[in-house]
DNA sequence: GGGGAGGGTTTGATTTTCCAACCCTTCCGG
DNA sequence: CCGGAAGGGTTGGAAAATCAAACCCTCCCC
């Protein structure tokens, strides 16, 4: 689902080119969550099976998912997440961080995620090189490829 | 675009049901870049104009951007993130690394955002309660209301 | 040999997207 | 006063994607 003739090149377009598309993000929350069997996907994600066969297809060629026998005789498959798609993780953690925080006031969350370290995981951005949350009033644009023209405020 | 039937309620879902149909996060990088004239969305996106358009208003209702004036006579008009919006940022962040990681394996990067630190962005989510940065291994889900079975590994 | 589980594919109707063309207002130049 | 051009969309029809339900195949169990 490439923005089809985006004119930036850009890793987020490429990156949702791959998993943008509907369901996507949600088969992976599947995945992750350990449940990578065909019929448990059709039935927490609610999607056609089809689609879900289309978008599987993909997600494998895109080396995001692997497809492993868990049974010879009879033949069953699960999808379970690669390196690249369990490092996607991240980004559905933070996802989830800002639906609950702004779909669900007071609504009280589905789902918690335990981190190791023994509380609830509340995700957030931080910059690797100074520790600090990531703001953006803190970020600056700069472009290294032609196609980017900036003009706000976040110019660089 | 919510997935039409998911049965498990879930914020990664419903956050992808507003955000997560073709080209809204495209808009919402650039609207954080500064360029929310509707041509320069339709230039730097690529997107149909319709589509564009339909995409505005949803994202306007949704109250993540917001449309403002910025000349009467001629009227023209921005639009803009809102707090809701601006939040988005990381999970934009987020993805934009790990397509920098997995996509562009030594084809040097598009664009290179730089923090207020001084240091070119690379964004690492963490656990807000311990600091450390999250890995899959470290996550055990729990979920909080019906409609979640949980099979894998994950499970609690 | 009937039925069910698992993992899909096929078919046809319904929605979305896409693209090009068009519209409207206001400013500008001659 | 007339003809653009810029900005911000809307409209119409063709093309593509999605949806739901039905179907298929293999193997297992009774």
């Amino acid at each position: 689902m490439a923005a089809t003739k985006d004119p930036r090149p850009c890793s987020i377009a490429d990156a949702l080119a791959l998993v943008g598309e509907k369901y996507s993000l949600l088969v992976l929350r599947e995945v992750c969550l350990g449940n990578g069997r065909f019929d448990q996907l059709v039935r927490n994600i609610g999607a056609p099976r089809d689609i879900l066969a289309a978008r599987l297809r993909r997600l494998v060629d895109a080396g995001i998912l692997t497809k492993r026998v868990y049974s010879e005789r009879p033949q069953r498959f699960e999808y379970r997440a690669t390196q690249a798609g369990l490092e996607l993780e991240p980004v559905l953690m933070t996802l989830k961080e800002w639906g609950d925080r702004h779909l669900r006031r007071g609504t009280g969350l589905p789902m918690v995620v335990e981190h190791s370290c023994g509380h609830a995981l509340v995700p957030v951005v931080t910059c690797r090189a100074c520790g600090d949350e990531v703001r953006h009033q803190d970020l600056t644009a700069h472009p290294q490829a032609p196609g980017w023209t900036l003009t706000g405020p976040t110019a660089a």
